[in-house]
DNA sequence: AAGTGCCCGTTGTTC
DNA sequence: ACGGGCACTT
């Protein structure tokens, strides 16, 4: 057991072994948290103190908590750790219980339910916004969502929310009742569902929250700076009996206010936990005393918090370094050509030391870096955007699966009950919503009403019957196939196959592809025992974070993304005012100091090297303009920074596209945006393309997207399908276009 | 019912 | 600049 304890300092020694009663480990950034928790369990394998499935770990991702389990693993031998040991996200761990009780609940919900995300829940939106008859225009859907989601996190129900005469929030009440209505014919919750029904159920069955406080005898939450409400009374539900409770975190990193998170939950700690403990782990040891240093300096900056400062034993490394490039492109290409000679200077070392990242505000900054990185053959990763589980063929195939098991599920049913086209056009479809409204019921129970009264027109019932049958046969295959046998299936009875067959174009194979993808992620669930139910669950909750590539060795991703992560070398784009600190946080004190604990997670990403990069000119809804430099910039000592001159790469004239540190603010310049100069130079990799020079058939290779097929022209833009990455319009003169080959 | 053309809002971060 | 939504066409 010594070596569980070897080369742990003090404050980490006693946050492992401190294991009876509540404790709070305010973990500074870097501090080695995640070890403390790894430790902390393996310790209490080691110790005998519980035995695997008396340990509850939550983590903030699915992907930490993977990283997590693998690590216990390294540390505990095979017989400590028999049993099993739940390392999962607050979400997960819900589904998990809402799968076994929420029968319990009554109302309409059974155990079948299916999980609806973001993308579900705004048709669902919509749709309550259109028989409502309220102007999306008035009432924005995704205003109207974010609300909704807002009013439960905060514990409201349409009913307890007073009525008003405020035309807003009488719309977003009304809007409320009726979505919980549509979830419920459904059979759905939303993720906020999740938290709050498990919740409902601890506290309305004492038998189940016994049973949870008995299981679980030791509780570790990580990342308690980002827990909102339903979270922090989970929570306290689950260790009301014991109070074995170590819960790490960093107020200085609480990102997701938008989410609901409540930093007060981990301020208020000792409050809900009069008995706890507190640890504060202030050494760092990832970063250099040069980038410690700057953020210690920033976040110093936020009033609302507790005064901390991490201090390191590492060298003082290299100063900060600043660029301003004249727009996104330089700056990308600028990121860019540091990343490659950086990688080249750390040829000898490990290749896990020559990672880097590029962190953003936004993910639309992700495109110009993507541009940048295939320009100059550097192979990246990119977090976030689109990601495997969205793309639409990816959609379509798990909605047929999720009607499987829930044929109420509107959601998917309106997705695919005309894909591929089987005759159930709008009109169809219109009288289904109708009925389901009037009836309050699903418009599969409205579908199956209609047929028995034949109350459509013959084409429609054929087409409905038809579809009604595929799902059926479909189910009653269920008990017995393999899942990747199953989605097989899918795609071959509902016709999907041959529909992309007979389409025969480059972009219908990139999309067989994908779901060639998907079959083989069944067949990896089959292996691993999983049934259907558990490989939706996993589909609906990973995050994009979740499938971050290892052997990448450089990352694009959001800062949000980056959250717990390290990178021997850190780039920092897009310092502008309005961009980051965002425009809709700069005038809220609040949103503001959150925006600087953003950036404060940024700067500690970093272990070795820090870039900080603006750019002096953006695109913002397609129209260029001039940026202010970030005020955060100026909160970071100047001793600490220092210009960089340029791409250290030759091959470039002297002051090209360079810029002085401290973007000179000529007043002049800000307010009256330059012109465009006529035929400014592109970069050479974009091949000038005529207008009219491609046609339907081409094959061309496009800067972003790669190899593609123009499937249609007109009026001076270009149709271009990309394999598993659908078709996009281009103006034929701007797109970054090389034709492959004439057809 | 499916395809084409035009208008408008968008990009703030995610389990 | 781009995509979704809508109206208009076949």
């Amino acid at each position: 057991m010594s070596h569980l304890l070897e080369g742990l300092n003090p404050e980490q020694w006693a946050a492992v072994t401190t294991t009876e009663g509540p404790l709070l480990v305010i973990a500074g950034a870097g501090s080695g948290k995640t070890r403390v928790i790894v430790h902390r369990i393996a310790y209490l394998l080691d110790q005998g103190l519980a035995r695997p499935e008396q340990i509850l770990a939550v983590t903030f991702t699915n992907k930490a908590a993977l990283e997590m389990k693998e690590r216990i693993h390294q540390l505990v031998p095979p017989s400590r750790r028999r049993g099993e040991l739940l390392i999962a996200t607050f979400h997960s761990f819900c589904v998990r219980m809402l799968r076994r009780h929420l029968d319990r609940l009554g109302g309409a919900y059974t155990r079948d339910f299916t999980i609806y995300d973001a993308d579900d829940q705004g048709r669902l939106v919509k749709a309550c916004l259109k028989e409502l008859g309220l102007d999306e225009k008035l009432y924005p859907p995704r205003a109207i969502q974010y609300g909704i989601s807002a009013a439960k996190n905060r514990g409201e129900t349409p009913d307890t929310l007073p009525p008003s005469s405020d035309p807003k929030r009488d719309a977003l009440i009304k809007a409320f009742r009726l979505y919980e209505t549509r979830l419920a014919a459904a059979n759905a919750l939303d993720f906020d569902d999740l938290l709050l029904l498990a919740g409902r159920l601890l506290r309305r069955f004492q038998d189940i929250a016994d049973d949870y406080n008995d299981r679980f005898r030791y509780i570790l939450i990580d990342e308690y700076q980002d827990t909102n409400p339903p979270q922090l009374s989970l929570t306290r539900l689950l260790t009301q009996q014991r109070q074995n409770l170590c819960a790490v975190g960093d107020p200085d990193q609480s990102i997701y206010k938008f989410r609901a998170a409540d930093i007060r939950n981990i301020l208020d700690f000792e409050r809900h936990y009069p008995k706890a403990k507190l640890i504060v782990l202030a050494r760092n040891y990832r970063s250099t005393k040069t980038i410690l240093a700057a953020a210690n300096a920033v976040i110093q900056n936020n009033r609302a918090r507790r005064k901390k400062d991490l201090a390191t034993e590492n060298a003082a490394g290299e100063p900060i370094r600043c660029f301003v490039a004249a727009n996104a492109e330089e700056e990308a290409d600028f990121v860019v050509r540091e990343i490659i000679a950086w990688q080249r200077r750390q040829e000898p070392l490990p290749a896990a030391e020559a990672r880097a990242a590029v962190l953003y505000r936004t993910n639309a900054q992700s495109r110009s870096f993507e541009e940048a990185c295939r320009r100059r053959g550097l192979p990246y990763a990119l977090v976030g955007g689109f990601s495997f589980y969205e793309r639409a063929e990816i959609k379509d195939a798990l909605a047929y699966l999720r009607l499987l098991l829930n044929p109420h599920d509107d959601a998917a049913l309106e997705r695919v009950v005309n894909v591929p086209p089987r005759g159930v056009g709008k009109a169809t479809l219109d009288i289904l919503t109708a009925r389901a409204a009037s009836d309050g019921v699903s418009r599969w129970t409205a579908m199956t009403r209609l047929l028995e009264e034949n109350g459509l027109g013959a084409r429609a019932l054929t087409a409905l019957r038809g579809f009604a049958a595929l799902i059926e046969s479909l189910q009653s295959a269920l008990a017995g196939a393999k899942l990747a046998e199953l989605v097989r299936m899918v795609l071959a009875r509902s016709g999907y196959d041959a529909m992309l067959k007979q389409e025969g174009t480059l972009e219908a194979e990139g999309r067989k592809q994908n779901l060639d993808e998907l079959i083989s992620a069944a067949a990896e669930a089959d292996e691993r025992g999983e049934r259907l139910r558990e490989f939706l669950d996993r589909a609906a909750l990973v995050a994009d974070t979740d499938d971050l590539e290892e052997s990448a060795r450089v990352t694009l991703m959001t800062i949000h993304s980056a959250k717990g992560l390290e990178f021997p070398l850190v780039f920092i784009a897009g310092l502008e005012e309005g961009l980051f600190p965002h425009a809709r946080a700069a005038h809220d004190d609040e949103d503001l100091e959150e925006e600087r604990r953003l950036f404060y997670v940024a700067l500690t990403r970093a272990k070795r090297q820090l870039y900080l990069t603006q750019a002096e000119r953006r695109r913002v809804y397609g129209e260029e303009r001039l940026t202010d430099p970030s005020r955060f910039l100026d909160e970071i000592p100047e001793a600490l920074l220092t210009t960089q001159a340029g791409p250290t790469t030759a091959g470039r004239r002297a002051g090209e596209g360079m810029r002085a540190l401290q973007p000179t603010a000529n007043p002049d310049l800000r307010r009256f945006p330059k012109p465009k100069p006529a035929g400014a130079p592109r970069s050479s990799w974009s091949a000038p393309a005529a207008a009219g020079s491609f046609k339907v058939g081409d094959r061309v290779e496009h800067a972003t997207y790669g190899a593609g097929q123009v499937v249609r022209v007109a009026d001076g833009k270009l149709d271009i399908a990309f394999p598993g990455k659908g078709v996009k319009r281009f103006v034929a003169e701007a797109a970054p276009l090389t034709r492959i080959s004439r057809q």
